[in-house]
This record gives structure tokens, C-alpha cells and sequence, in this order.
DNA sequence: CCACTATACTTGACATTCCAAAGTGCTTCA
DNA sequence: TGAAGCACTTTGGAATGTCAAGTATAGTGG
């Protein structure tokens, strides 16, 4: 059950946290192994670097990130889950499932080529 | 694993859509039943009307939620999730279980109020 | 019967956020 | 020797989200 407003609700929180853009996308590729920033962009796929950077700095803060500086000049960084981040495996998970069972390519995906079958109920994109 | 560049990745689709701003919120209010546009409004927590009815549309698109207009003048309809709507419970409830488990209220929460015990590596709201 | 609330939105002006492009100083590889 | 890679930051414009007000009608309380 959803509390009512002006009580903590912790979902409510995470939603906050995870809805923000590229989040879900940043923690995904990270579930995959520790990465270094431009790496990090790379796998995320069309995230800036403005963008990436406030969103690390972000996760950073709230401890699902840890930042490892190697060294400044040159710069060569590492970023990687904290315990509480690897447990988002789970969430990609669910939206792993979810995705591959109802999400259907439309007529032009952002990223084209389709395989499977499609169950009852599948999804089209726009 | 994460598709390379220009394949279709069905999980990074999904993300796109659940990212968007408020998306998992109107899901999660509509998990716990339809409702009408106004209460769906108060029930999700600070969407504007604007963009509200936007996601409603994009999800409607998207074949995650009905829409059911009852009158058109006075107005009543109903919103309501798909079966592949419903199926989003499971991604709901893994960011349930994540929250509750790793995520504390900061110094000043947008919701204040907490209680439960706190386990090692719990996260920290800013 | 009259004021008041509620419904589902839309519109237009404004604020915030996001992005593409370029640049930094230094190292490594060709 | 020169080009590329690293981890970002800065900048101005573009996209996105928000706020306030407004619409036509029905139901409710006094």
C-alpha cells in the first residue's frame, strides 16, 4: 500500500532515485563489471558527459556508486557498485523479464534488429 | 549482457520507458486499482496535469494502460493497467524490496517519518 | 434554487534539465 | 612526432517539465 503524503515511503524514494535519466542505464552497465568514465559512456550509449558526470556524483552521495581515483594526471578513474547497488540486480532483473515477455519493437526502435516470439498481450514501441 | 550498438535490446527499452519521469509512480498508484484522472493525479504526488496526461497517453500507445472514457461532458474516465501493465508488479516489488532494505531518509526527506532498522551498507537520501 | 465542489483535461508562460560541441593537460601507442 | 585516449568542465541553445488558470457540466448542501 502506497502511505499517505508526509509519511516516508521508501518505494516512493527509490522511484525518485531510479526514475532519474540514465540511472537504470548507469547501473546496468556497472552490473557488468567496474568501468572507467568515458567506458562507463560508452556501455551506457548516449548519455553526455555533463550528464554522466552529475548522475555518478549523484549515486555517489546516496552510496549505490563508489568512485575510485587511480590517479589525476593523467586522470584515470574507476567506478563501481557499492553491496547496496549490486542489490539493484535484482531490479534490472524484473525489467529484464518484463522486457523481453511485452516490449515489441515499432516501426523504427532507437536501436533496430528483433528476435523471438511475441506472447499474448506484447507491447509496441513508438 | 548488454547487446552492442544498433542490435535491439529489449531491456534497454524498457528502461527508456520506465524512466521517464513519474511512469513508475503512475504505475505503482494503478497497481493498486483504476482510478480517474484527478485521483490518479493526487494518488501519484506532484505530476502536474500536463504531464500526466502525457504519460497516460504515452503508456495508453504503449499498451500498458486503458483508458476508459465513461462521459465525456461532465467528464469521467477510468485509467487502468493491462495485463502487461499488471505484469510491471514484479519490477514494482524489486524496488520495494531494494528500498526498504538499503534506503534511508536523509537529512531532509520529501516525506518525512521513518522507522525500521537499518542494515549494513543502507543508503542515504540527500 | 444557488453557490460550491468535482471531473478531465488544455493552454501559454515560465523554470528546470539536458545535450552537443569544444576544450583541458598529460600519457601512451604508432 | 603526432594522434588518440583519459576524465571530466564549460557554454549556449534546445527539449522537457511545471504552474496557474480556465473549460462545460453534474451532483451536493443549505
Amino acid at each position: 500500500m502506497i502511505p499517505v503524503e508526509h509519511e516516508f515511503c521508501p518505494v516512493h524514494e527509490a522511484i525518485q532515485v531510479l526514475q532519474e535519466k540514465w540511472v537504470l542505464h548507469i547501473v546496468r552497465s556497472l552490473l557488468e563489471g567496474p568501468r572507467g568514465f568515458n567506458d562507463l559512456s560508452r556501455s551506457v550509449g548516449g548519455c553526455n558527459p555533463a550528464t554522466l558526470a552529475q548522475r555518478l556524483d549523484r549515486l555517489c552521495d546516496i552510496g549505490v556508486v563508489h568512485k575510485e581515483v587511480q590517479s589525476v594526471m593523467p586522470p584515470r578513474t574507476l567506478y563501481d557498485l557499492t553491496p547496496a547497488g549490486h542489490e539493484l540486480q535484482d531490479v534490472i532483473t524484473a525489467i529484464d523479464h518484463w522486457a523481453t515477455a511485452y516490449l515489441r519493437p515499432g516501426r523504427e526502435p532507437s536501436h533496430p534488429v528483433c528476435q523471438g516470439a511475441l506472447p499474448d498481450g506484447a507491447v509496441r514501441l513508438t
